[in-house]
DNA sequence: ATAATCTATTTGCATTATACAAATAGACCG
DNA sequence: CGGTCTATTTGTATAATGCAAATAGATTAT
């Protein structure tokens, strides 16, 4: 069997609400950089301030997409001369090719938007807009029809 | 090297435009279960009147996600018994469970979709709002400074 | 001095989600 | 009987991503 094990919660990429759009840390951290630069830590409290609070970023999944943006060019690293509370600091620079890349990604996420809200608007006209249809004894024999 | 390869085109959970939400065929394909009971080949036709078009289904994940409902209780199925062009066709019917399982996958989308949209409203207002920034040619400086 | 603690980054690993491809299968048509 | 259409199923590769722990420097407390 090739099936995933439905509703399962394992690790990996799970379904924990609200429920993720793919890669979405990507444009997140990219906007932050074009706010300013920043290192790893400071951009994972920045997504809170983002309003992104219910989208709790995990460590290493940060450090991994700041990782593949440098290697993609999007951005830039450098190690942090002066002193810090800790080990050095990796502090990221947006490029021109990091902000071209932020827009072509803003426009695929309206196209989201867009279907997103189709989705909606169909549950609500056709669920909420029914409420009594949901527990209608009729319902099932309706369905069979619309089998075809 | 636990690292992704970076905005490679291979096989997988790939970034198609537009940007996925994780597990979305699952809502959608209860959404249309909730007009009707409908076989898989009928649902994947379905999708698009849902206004996916932009969102091309890919038959195997259909018939893997209808199959994991079923698992899961949210829908039952039934061999069609009347004569078809093909197979016999399996029919799935949404559950009482479905429904609400479909209830609550829309309040998490509508969560998503309010994050999406604090973050589109985000992008606008720093970048669009501020398009003589971009090529900034203090820009530079201020980042470092943001970087703290 | 050294153990605990904080900041910060990196690595290992397990698992899910999902696309591409092909196999399977019944019915019908030429 | 081969091709084609409808329809479902299975194989497989890989990307996305969370949890956990290792690593490491600096500061503070014992």
């Amino acid at each position: 069997m090739t099936h995933r094990h439905a509703f399962r919660r394992g690790r990996g990429a799970r379904g924990i609400p609200p429920r993720r759009i793919n890669r979405f840390l990507e444009p997140a951290l990219l906007l932050l950089l074009h706010h300013h630069a920043a290192h790893g830590y400071a951009l994972i409290e920045g997504l809170n301030k983002l309003g992104l609070e219910a989208y709790p970023a995990d460590v290493s999944t940060v450090y991994r997409v700041l990782y593949d943006l440098e290697a993609a060019g999007m951005v830039t690293s450098t190690h942090e001369t002066e002193q810090t509370a800790g080990p050095p600091r990796r502090v990221y620079q947006l490029t021109e090719e990091g902000q071209a890349y932020l827009a072509s990604w803003v426009q695929e996420l309206e196209q989201t938007d867009r279907m997103l809200h189709r989705f909606l608007e169909a549950y609500q006209e056709h669920v909420e807009g029914d409420a009594a249809h949901t527990h209608n004894a009729t319902q099932n024999v309706i369905d069979q029809e619309g089998a075809q």
